[in-house]
DNA sequence: TGCCTGTATGGTAACGATACCATATATTTA
DNA sequence: TAAATATATGGTATCGTTACCATACAGGCA
């Protein structure tokens, strides 16, 4: 309510220069601790506040980051992109400017002169799926790094999630619990107009293969489903993989919608998991995996870490002049009950 | 890359003085057409963006809203909030900061100290599940609206869910179908030291109650039941219902990680929904509901809604002296394929 | 002709904080 | 004791922009 306190009046009221007042407030030596004293006293009094504006228009950093996304509907724990951020930022003593350019080139550009009017020292553009993106603006005018998507060029920084990882680790982990026969329920692109595939569909199948091969394992093609997603698509390589003459002991799901469309087909085939048969997932959506009977184990995205990393690389890139930087960050196995080693007898 | 270009130096480029180059910029008066169209080439050769701090430090407002929250990942769609504030805070031509204190009051007051360095014009305080708050600072210092929460004593103005109108709709929507014994499995809150009951609860239960009434069936208090929310609870909630001497034919859950499990444990029963019994969710989790073999007919939060009501009003309220307001949003109904009116015969 | 009024233009102070410079006193060191 | 150095302090220009003031010239009117 009360007008704005300045550096001017908490002079006036500890009785020193406003030069004396900004060197208690920066802790800069040379003032006596008596003034020091009626300084802090002052501000305290007149609940001071610093002009972060007035400190900026000074010369000082902005101390803003900018943090743009395409849609942040799309997939519910994406957002954890920005709690990772806004983490990483406030353990650097920036502040988020957030903008979703809602999938439209021109508000994305009228979202970085807005970005840049306020001088941000850095721009972190997210996607809310793994793909590769098109930068809507210039990208000379303020350092940029691309978290969830990536350039086809790779000329700017980006950290994306190993879907290779991904994919290897879900197999590895069916295939340490003793299974030997696994169906792979992939996910399919149906979307048109993508300039290359989704990075998840092929990664994750080259996860598959690689651990099945580390475990000589030969590939089966019978093996491999592509579902569009759709519930009735998922349904339907449930049923038609369990109907094979050598069925799998285990069901490794591209994601965990597929995943819990396949609890209900193996339950009417009344198959148990995972008993008769081990699922696993991929995105770990929270409410799905605990929501499950068994709860689901599935592997996780790595949302907020790839936030983290991307405010983490502007950071750093102040200073020293790295050169762009792919980096693919893991995706952890979350456990839960739906994959049983086929040694240890149930219980 | 380049150095920030200044008015000075427009004015330089296009042989005008600086207050010229600004009256352009701010489309004032009393510039001659051919002044003014050197200063926009000039504007435009240079790549001129204005200072938005030397604005705000002369006296221009800030354009900075301030979104607070206490934890972005409870609930996945709950950062909807984000994006509604986003897109009316887009509309004022305002950018929103955003802070997340994580559940603690220092971090709190920390973030709003912050907010208010940069002068922000309003906050927005944003809770991810519907509960009272006690406010982390001085309400005084910014005028403040809550998201998805509220204050016991009422002094600020907040928007919330109408859980009555979603307890109402969900029901009316049941009895529409014709439906007269109906389930509800109620949350119930298993934390500790709330200071009162969640209104999700309660509200929910009256607008049952109510629907009831206006359709003039008794209530019975069989038909209601608490789950802490656990798979177990959930599925155990259902096969009670269901083992009624009356059973209900239609099924009312809490949110749609209840009504999932329930739609396990119907599978198992072998009753079929819609057919045999109907089932309703709430939350509008869409990859569950999506998910879901049949599609779950659920209830919407407002999430996008309050977010967009919390910056509007803030806006509106700079002008008008509003008395604070606490706003109700409805709960709307989003009709999948989960219930199916008795009256018409399956196909 | 002389005096308003409307149009056009630029110089400069101010916003709040800080860095530089100038100055003053205290404390060493040669 | 003199010179050098460390400590303490405040005045003021500065950052980029806009508001206010001053100035200048045009045409309109008595």
């Amino acid at each position: 309510m009360n007008a704005k306190v300045t550096i001017k009046e908490i002079a006036k009221h500890a009785q020193v220069g406003t030069t004396t007042v900004s060197r208690v407030l920066n802790s800069h030596p040379y003032v006596s601790a008596e003034k020091r004293r009626r300084v802090m006293e002052a501000v305290k009094a007149l609940d001071y506040h610093p002009s972060q504006t007035a400190r900026h228009l000074r010369g000082s950093p902005s101390g803003l980051l900018g943090f743009l996304t395409d849609d942040v509907a799309t997939t519910p724990y994406a957002v954890d992109i920005i709690r990772g951020a806004q983490q990483a930022a406030w353990e650097h003593s920036m502040v988020l400017l957030v903008a979703d350019s809602g999938r439209n080139r021109q508000s994305a550009e009228a979202a970085v002169d807005v970005f840049l009017e306020r001088e941000v020292e850095g721009i972190v553009y997210a996607a809310m799926y793994h793909r590769p993106v098109e930068l809507p603006y210039d990208l000379e005018r303020a350092p940029t790094v691309l978290a969830n998507c990536f350039l086809e060029d790779r000329r700017s920084p980006s950290v994306v999630p190993d879907e290779f990882d991904g994919g290897y680790t879900a197999t590895e982990t069916l295939l340490k619990a003793g299974h030997r026969r696994i169906g792979f329920i992939n996910l399919w692109e149906e979307r048109v107009g993508i300039p290359s595939p989704m990075p998840a569909i092929n990664g994750r199948l080259r996860g598959y293969r690689q651990a099945l091969q580390d475990y000589d394992i030969p590939f089966d093609a019978a093996l491999v489903r592509f579902t569009n997603q759709s519930p009735a698509d998922n349904y339907h390589h449930t049923r038609s993989l369990m109907s094979l003459s050598e069925p799998p002991t285990a069901i490794f799901c591209g994601n965990d919608k597929v995943a819990m469309t396949c609890y209900s087909a193996l339950a009417e085939l009344n198959l148990h998991i995972p008993q008769d048969v081990a699922v696993i997932g991929f995105d770990n959506i929270v409410d799905i995996a605990e929501g499950l009977l068994p709860a689901l184990t599935t592997i996780q995205l790595p949302h907020y870490e790839m936030g983290k990393w991307a405010v983490q690389y502007l950071m750093d890139s102040q200073n020293s002049d790295l050169k762009p930087l792919q980096r693919r960050l893991p995706c952890p196995l979350v456990p839960r009950d739906s994959v049983q080693s086929i040694f240890t007898p149930p219980q």
